[in-house]
Parts: structure tokens; C-alpha cells; sequence
DNA sequence: ATGGTCGCGTAGCGA
């Protein structure tokens, strides 16, 4: 079972580059974040002709998500836990059949939180939070869990070119990725460092100043998984030369594959 | 260097 994370930065914009990507890679299930677009504008035909169910929560201009499974979905739950008047669609989680029995499987969209300090950054504070108290839920059911997503943050100086220009930026402050290795520690493993050792490799290069040629990226997309998912881990990669297409999005899709 | 990202929605914010 191949599992994919991919933010595509408005999937109206990307007709042509997501389908593209899909009709190649072939995930059987993709975690899409940030369509920026309401349910009703979602391009669902255009997956659903290549085979895939969806589970959907959209959000006119920002945010939302959704999953594209080839399975399907047993149970969809479209929220976070923690706070009943966060409007943001940002989480949505399923779960499949697979050939050893249940599969849950997160897509996530971790707030940017910048600038910092400030509300936005509170929110991402208290989002992460939240997203450890539930994770810590869910690994007690003991079975296969992947949270995908972008995490909007740059675990370490590995991750980015140049981490002293990112120094004050929501996604590197020490608080922002204390609290990200809070969550590792309740028991999840990051499937691309379980596999990959190499440094600087790279899930985002931003639109300006020539990022993408210059190699100026940051790693800020991931798959974390359960013990019960991780044993089953066979590869990953991270699909880089999308990024080098027409009308790219500005983050390119890391996939995994698990025997499960 | 006179410009220099995109996307949404049609100004200015978010990333």
C-alpha cells in the first residue's frame, strides 16, 4: 500500500499537475492539503475517473484537505480534537481495509504561525497541541496509524540551507520544534529519516528568489507512523522533479511504501 | 535593474 502526502496550494490551480502526478506515481492513497477551495468546487470527477474515493473538507480560499483512497473508507472523521470553534479545515482522517486488517491514515495541515510571536503563532502552539493529545488517542488503539501532512516545521539545520535566515520564523523557533518532538516521543516514527539519512532533502522550495535552482528548500512534509506501521515500512522518497514542471505547487508529494 | 512569487478574488492577505 503506497501513502502520499502531498500540498498542492490550490487544487484548482493544479488540473493539470495533480491528476498528472497521479496517473504516474499511482499512489493508492493520497493526504492532499491546502485545496483552498469549497467541497461543491472540488474537482472530484477527475479522481474519481482514476479510481479513487474521497473523503473531503474544503474551505473557501485557505486550507483545506482531503484523502484520495483506492480503498474504501471504513470511518472519516473531518476534525481535531480540542477546540469546538476552530473553523479551520485542516484534519481529516480515515480508515481502510488493508490486507492486515484496519489502516488509519491523517492528513494534516499544520498552521504556518508566522508571523511570531503573536496570535498565529498561539494558534499553531496550541494546534500541535491538540494534534499530540489526539495522536496520543490513537496510537493507544495499537493498530497501523500515518499521520501525513505538512507539519510547518523545519525539524533541524538538516532540513533547510540555511537555518540562519530562518532563526525567528514560526517554522524553526526552538518552542516550534520542541513541540514537534513532542510528538515523535509519544511513539512515532518519521518514515523518511527511518529510511533516508541524507541531509538536505528537501518537500518545499518557495516561489520566490529562485528557490527551487538554487536548492534553497526546506523539509517541512512528512509521514509519522505508528510502530505498527512503521515495521511494515518498505521504502519512501519524495518526488522532487514534479517541482520542475509546469505550474507547479510549491511543496512536491513524499510517498511511502507500506506492506500493509 | 526599470523588477523581483503565487493564489484567491479582484485589494490585500496568507504562505
Amino acid at each position: 500500500m503506497e501513502i502520499a502526502s502531498f500540498n498542492v496550494n490550490s487544487i484548482r490551480a493544479r488540473l493539470h499537475a495533480v491528476p498528472l502526478w497521479l496517473s504516474e506515481a499511482k499512489p493508492d492513497i493520497v493526504c492532499l492539503q491546502e485545496l483552498k477551495t469549497v467541497d461543491a468546487d472540488f474537482p472530484a470527477e477527475l479522481f474519481e475517473e482514476l479510481g479513487y474515493n474521497i473523503a473531503l473538507h474544503g474551505q473557501k480560499s485557505y486550507n483545506g484537505v482531503a484523502v484520495l483512497s483506492k480503498f474504501p473508507f471504513e470511518e472519516i472523521n473531518m476534525r481535531l480534537p480540542g477546540d469546538d470553534s476552530d473553523e479551520q479545515a485542516r484534519y481529516l482522517e480515515v480508515v481502510v481495509t488493508g490486507k492486515r486488517g484496519p489502516v488509519r491514515v491523517s492528513s494534516i495541515y499544520l498552521p504556518n504561525g508566522n508571523p511570531a510571536p503573536g496570535l498565529k503563532y498561539d494558534y499553531k502552539l496550541d494546534w500541535m497541541a491538540r494534534l499530540r493529545k489526539h495522536a496520543r488517542k490513537l496510537l493507544s488503539y495499537e493498530e497501523p496509524l500515518i499521520l501525513c501532512g505538512d507539519y510547518n516545521v523545519i525539524q533541524s539545520e538538516h532540513d533547510v540551507h540555511d537555518a540562519a535566515l530562518w532563526a525567528n520564523d514560526a517554522l524553526y523557533l526552538p518552542q516550534t520544534r520542541a513541540a514537534f518532538r513532542a510528538l515523535i516521543n509519544l511513539g512515532l516514527t518519521s518514515a523518511f529519516d527511518q529510511i533516508d539519512r541524507r541531509a538536505h532533502q528537501y518537500t518545499y522550495w518557495g516561489y520566490q528568489g529562485g528557490a527551487r535552482p538554487k536548492n534553497h528548500g526546506i523539509r517541512i512534509d512528512h509521514l509519522l507512523c505508528s510502530g505498527q506501521a512503521i515495521d511494515h515500512l518498505k521504502s519512501i522518497r519524495i518526488d522532487e522533479h514534479i517541482r520542475d514542471r509546469e505550474k507547479p505547487s510549491d511543496h512536491v508529494p513524499i510517498i511511502g511504501d507500506f506492506d500493509l
